[in-house]
DNA sequence: AATCTATTTGTAAGCGCTTACATTGATAAT
DNA sequence: ATTATCAATGTAAGCGCTTACAAATAGATT
């Protein structure tokens, strides 16, 4: 209760220990150059006056944080919560930190974060996709802070990369359902604005599109949130169309579940009437009814390598290599033949 | 490309604009004390230099982050995340910046955690569930660090919480199951070690049991860990069981939809041969099928309220008040009478 | 015994900022 | 004209740590 008995510093342990507070400092940082003894007296003075090193003023003085930062969309999608987790994870083992903010898919917040993260002392920053002014990314390279961009792979860019070609991926599923016989077909994008893998899986199907030789008025685009609502609003809209696309594909998972959930409303039946298929393969899609078709991504794999890339960079180990990651198109049941009179 | 143009300081700016560095700070913080003519000039000088300010030695300096802490069990959990967000969202307008971490359940990483974001200078945290060692609590107190508990309701403890009372909402839930004829009942609990959210939630059901005089034998109770394969495997046990039981109440809507993949897999069709129950009332819930009778918890609301009581304590405006939020029970498709031959 | 070397510890200079206090100059009150 | 008052700015003392360098101590080498 004694104001007192406030929080001990340094030199509080350097004084109850009897050394110097550079000795302190060294039994906390390489203990092995402090002799046996004088270690134990401090450790001791540590212990009983509870002592907690104040960070900012370690960073300050060691200017290394073993931080790492990282900015995300929303936290509100199962893909980068789950790749996260095994981020922080494998840095945790390498002795980091892992802060995370999410930017709302607003650049101007994820501009601020990244200069809020920087100026708190990150060592490195993980940032999703490339999509972002050349500014943040001399800002990054004057403070020499290095970063790794996940979630999307491009080996022509100038930063290291952890991921996989949207467009790549979504081609391949795009295949299957020309395959398939599909004709007419509708897109429920994400927002493609300053989001390069939402722009990916849409190229990915329009060349797709024209391996087959159709022409790109086949396609239906429509843009809209990465929200289960807004999905099943586009496929109300798409659903009102005359003639009806055979297939609408997602530019997520969840955007498919919103599809799917209004197919159920409108008591349309899938894949019957229309087919449906969505990306990113979470756990929703094998949950909801029928089971997503979709695209494999290894979340979770992806989040250790950005880490280790990460980590190698922070520690001069690496110049920054770029790595992709394989996905693979899953068959499940909402993808089928149109239906006969298409 | 130059060396020398390398991170520039509050020092460069004050030689750059001819004033001292206490007229740059003040610039930059309360503007309003400086003359129109030299915070322009020192605008100037920050605009081309690109100066942005050391965090870690103004933390230092001014004692004060601007930062709030918050640890989560898991980001893998929607209502964590949408309540975060909501959170962070709240905060961003009252000029604070969140850092998050996750502590995987782990009440040793937790702590570790609290230690991080407290010595990294947050002004205030946000943790999850009461349960949690004194030793903790007494720490924070020393660092003068105010904390609101998130996500559980209870006027008794000692710190502030906004949430609700997972009992009562169980029992509620639990009141409508029995009323429905259900006298075999099942539950599928998140591990309570630790969690009091989950152990309210199991006493809810014993309450209301208790309250319509079944004896406590005629609950089944399996603990797992919250994700959807859990869920599955819990019920693929329960429904092993001779007699089985005609509900199967759920610790949250992630193991619920676990348990209707495995119905439908083992075709045991919901509601008719046996009902399930979730709780939080995430998307999910509305997308499975049957939709899945809850507990709704308004997580953003959760979020919202937190913020604002947490900010108003770390500015001293507020002593930390309880605040407790409504919670309801949504009647979707996934509960009915047990069937006949019960 | 004198010198050298290696190990352990101490000394003290920052790291980049904020802020109490002192100083200055201008304006208002006498 | 003199003094009191106030606003704008400068001076400088830290905030709590790390670390280069210096000093002291103890063996090893000659």
């Amino acid at each position: 209760m004694g104001k007192n008995r406030s929080v001990p510093t340094l030199n509080d342990v350097a004084k109850a220990a009897g050394v110097s507070t550079a000795t302190v400092s060294r039994c906390l940082n390489s203990p092995d150059q402090v002799i046996e003894a004088t270690r134990q007296r401090v450790m001791q003075a540590v212990e009983s006056l509870g002592y907690t090193p104040n960070f900012a003023a370690q960073v300050m003085a060691a200017r290394r944080s073993f931080t790492i930062g990282a900015i995300i969309p929303t936290m509100d999608n199962a893909i980068f919560a789950r790749g996260l987790q095994e981020f922080q994870n494998q840095l945790r083992e390498s002795g980091y930190t892992l802060l995370v903010s999410s930017s709302a898919y607003d650049p101007e917040v994820e501009r601020e974060q990244i200069r809020t993260l920087v100026a708190r002392g990150a060592d490195g920053l993980l940032l999703i996709g490339h999509a972002r002014d050349a500014e943040i990314y001399e800002y990054l390279e004057r403070h020499q802070v290095p970063s790794v961009v996940a979630w999307s792979y491009d080996p022509e860019a100038q930063r290291p990369s952890v991921g996989f070609s949207n467009a790549d991926a979504m081609r391949e599923l795009a295949r299957s359902v020309i395959s398939a016989g599909h004709r007419r077909i509708a897109m429920i994008s994400g927002i493609t604005q300053g989001n390069d893998r939402a722009q990916g899986r849409v190229v990915g199907v329009q060349q797709a599109m024209a391996e087959f030789g159709l022409e790109a008025s086949a396609l239906t685009l429509i843009e809209t949130a990465y929200e289960i609502d807004k999905g099943a609003e586009a496929f109300r809209r798409l659903m009102a169309l005359a003639p009806r696309p055979t297939v609408v594909m997602c530019g997520n998972d969840v955007l498919a579940a919103g599809a799917l959930r209004e197919a159920r409303r409108l008591e349309i039946q899938v894949p019957e009437q229309v087919s449906v298929t969505g990306f990113d393969d979470i756990e929703l899609a094998e949950i909801v009814s029928p089971a997503l078709t979709t695209v494999h991504v290894p979340h979770r794999e992806m989040g250790r390598k950005a880490a280790c890339e990460l980590t190698a960079m922070v520690e001069g180990k690496s110049e920054g290599r770029s790595i992709c990651i394989n996905i693979r198109v899953v068959n499940r049941h909402s993808l089928a033949k149109p239906p006969c009179q298409s």
